[in-house]
DNA sequence: GAAGATACTAGACACTATGTCCAGGTTCTG
DNA sequence: CAGAACCTGGACATAGTGTCTAGTATCTTC
């Protein structure tokens, strides 16, 4: 790696961190290139040299943030028992080192493609997980695994971006996670202590 | 109500079918002004007396899906056994009844603010009717309602557009719902047929 | 069926942001 | 110090926005 590399990576690395403060900031669409390039300390003609636009720069944050999760996630994480813990916590550690961003995918910013790429992926994991799981362990679930899946990662979605935007005195990542895992483990209605047949 | 009244509203309604049909073929922001108001057959100048701007006529939509979902959903719908089931259902049943503003809503286009609209709303209902439960009936849930309520939503958020998008033989409302409250009642790991404990 | 009100219309307008280009400057490496 | 990168400001054509105006169509009411 020669020393102009560097120095592109570096430039494209304030990018990202420019426009992921802007969007926060002023919301993606009110965001001009203008703003990304000043806030990375760059001119304008700069920001062009490295992407297409906008759009280029914002897919290429979700991509760097995918990446980033899916090498801290081994096949290993999904092993044994309460095997969706592991992987959960994973999340929302990596998210909590970096909250912006996942605020700003989870919040559906640029359209929602963000959001749908992180679902996806996740999704596509999850499924692939249960279903292996179920065909080596010669189990029929009592339910479509697909849509297991979704909601698996529908929830951790919803909670995770509902926790990342709480105000100081939060509950703690291993309090969330926790409840997360009892919610997949008992239901929800043993979690609230509703009893459903006889309420 | 007069006549102007009615040509209004009917325009009004062209315009936001004009505007989801554009959306779900060009991306929110590819949408130009100009291809909404060409496609509810009125002038451009046209839009303008009525909206604002694209935001505010996206924002309309989304207030009158939640208008009608709202009206759908009587107090009485979150009363006695299975008492989640029913809104589940209905939230359903409203979407097939016109997908396109709801994968419009759901896919997060228009930077997320109409999907954040719907889950907030949603949110907020499921955590009141929880929160009154637990109250009446001396409950103490045994986890934080508030990520209850959240993961719920998110669940059905993320379920509903895999649905909604999912091509043409897809499993019926009802057996998606059914799926939903399931895992409601006894917890993923018993519906996936996985044991938590001996596995 | 005429009068009046209201919605609609086309076209022109200034304005803002985009994305491309270039010629010259800066910074690092070899 | 020479060369190769990256970066730079400024100029450019282009496209979409939102406003306005003067005039047309449509409907109600008497």
């Amino acid at each position: 790696m020669t020393n102009e590399d560097r120095r592109t990576l570096r430039t494209r690395a304030a990018l990202r961190a420019a426009f992921v403060a802007q969007v926060l900031e002023r919301g993606y669409a009110g965001v001009r290139v203008e703003h990304i390039a000043a806030a990375a300390d760059v001119g304008r003609a700069t920001f062009y040299t490295h992407f297409r636009d906008k759009e280029a720069l914002y897919d290429h944050v979700v991509e760097v943030v995918l990446g980033e999760l899916r090498e801290r996630i081994t096949p290993a994480d999904w092993e044994g028992v309460g095997f969706t813990g592991r992987p959960v916590a994973e999340l929302f550690r990596h998210a909590s080192e970096q909250p912006e961003v996942y605020r700003l995918i989870l919040r559906g910013e640029g359209d929602g493609r963000g959001l749908r790429a992180l679902v996806d992926a996740w999704t596509t994991t999850a499924y692939d997980v249960f279903a292996e799981r179920a065909e080596t362990q010669r189990i029929r679930p009592r339910v479509d695994l697909r849509v297991v899946a979704r909601a698996w990662v529908g929830e951790q979605a919803a909670v995770l971006l509902w926790w990342l935007e709480s105000p100081a005195p939060r509950p703690g990542t291993e309090q969330v996670v926790e409840t997360l895992v009892e919610l997949s483990r008992h239901g929800r209605y043993w979690a609230t202590g509703f009893d459903p047949v006889s309420t």
